[in-house]
DNA sequence: AATGTCCTCAACCGCCATCAG
DNA sequence: GCTGATGGCGGTTGAGGACAT
């Protein structure tokens, strides 16, 4: 048996607002406010609508300040960063962009911003694959380009995109990392040995149940807002930056802070989390790093997504750093 | 002008989390 | 701890407008 409905389907209005509905409601709850209890508001107001409905209206379209359409391009910018690092949690994007809603940044992605991120990618990869010097670090690299976002176009729903850059071979990678990836195939690479030790991470691969950097990323989860931590419990496993500060995290300014996914029981259902679905991943995977944007090395070992340090099987992916 | 196709976005649906009793 | 009510959210739908033929 399913869940009773929160209203009387057969007695409540449904489709496009009316002027009239939207000024009722509109000066009741800027007059006295929802008085917490959205299903009994549209009875106390004398409006024949779902109480649902009727926040999904003030929230998105009658709320004060709110702001439709025409999204700059540093908004732009700092929906695909957001949407990057944690997915289509839209609610957490839209509190970063103020006047928008949810919806509006979903549905601006789902019909403009996807679409022109694809694009651009495809005019990227044409362009990369007519250059015959690319180089590649590994069999599986992605094709580089510069500052721009670009989509796996084979991923399933929904896209994955990472932006491209250069990677700072000569002068920001430790040397030691350097050997290595220049050294090793891209099989070696998954051997968590080769890419260790990692310069700013404290632990690459740990089967223990926790390790203290759940507070670390406890702190990440604090830039995005998001509600709760324990969204992530289980998470271990992480690379942190130490250099990387997250009380300035920015989009625009090209830092990442990470993502994360659950640890354990990551397979079959588990691994269709927010986090993994959205990034599409290619296998199970027990976590992931991402490494401040503008220094992205870029492998894609069984899919993973590019620049990020994840486990398949119990087996670190190779690393991402710079 | 008529028709078909595509695009946009407001609104709905259903699932999950939280909370009170 | 259980249950039902409610809030919150992401995915999806479909009406209507824009554009193409």
């Amino acid at each position: 048996m399913g869940r009773a409905p929160c209203c009387d389907k057969a007695n409540v209005k449904r489709g496009p607002w009316s002027s009239d509905e939207d000024a009722i409601l509109k000066s009741y709850i800027q007059e006295k406010g929802v008085g917490g209890n959205w299903i009994a508001l549209p009875q106390k107001i004398g409006l024949k609508r779902c109480g649902k409905s009727c926040r999904l209206r003030w929230l998105n379209y009658l709320r004060p300040n709110i702001r439709h359409g025409g999204f700059s391009n540093e908004e732009d910018d700092i929906i695909c960063a957001l949407y990057m690092a944690i997915g289509s949690r839209w609610s957490i994007i839209a509190a970063q962009l103020p006047g928008r809603t949810d919806n509006d940044i979903k549905n601006y992605w789902n019909t403009k911003l996807k679409k022109k991120l694809l694009g651009k990618q495809r005019k990227e990869a044409q362009e990369a694959a007519r250059r015959s010097n690319t180089t590649n670090y590994a069999t599986n690299i992605m094709i580089k380009s510069e500052n721009n976002y670009m989509i796996p176009e084979a991923t399933t729903h929904q896209y994955s995109y990472w932006p491209q850059h250069q990677l700072p071979m000569d002068s920001q990678l430790p040397a030691q990392l350097q050997n290595n990836l220049m050294n090793t195939s891209t099989s070696d690479l998954r051997i968590h040995d080769t890419i260790s030790p990692i310069p700013f991470g404290e632990q690459l691969y740990d089967n223990s149940e926790y390790t203290n950097i759940t507070s670390d990323v406890s702190n990440y989860m604090d830039c995005f807002q998001l509600p709760n931590p324990l969204d992530f419990q289980g998470v271990s496993n992480f690379v942190v930056n130490e250099n990387h500060d997250t009380s300035v995290y920015n989009p625009v300014m090209n830092t990442v802070p990470c993502g994360v996914d659950k640890v354990n029981g990551c397979g079959g259902n588990d691994a269709t989390t927010s986090a993994e679905s959205t990034i599409s991943w290619g296998g199970e995977m027990n976590s992931f790093v991402c490494s401040p944007v503008n220094s992205i090395i870029s492998y894609d070992v069984d899919y993973a997504p590019r620049g990020m340090c994840g486990f398949e099987d119990q087996q670190p992916y190779l690393g991402f750093q710079y």
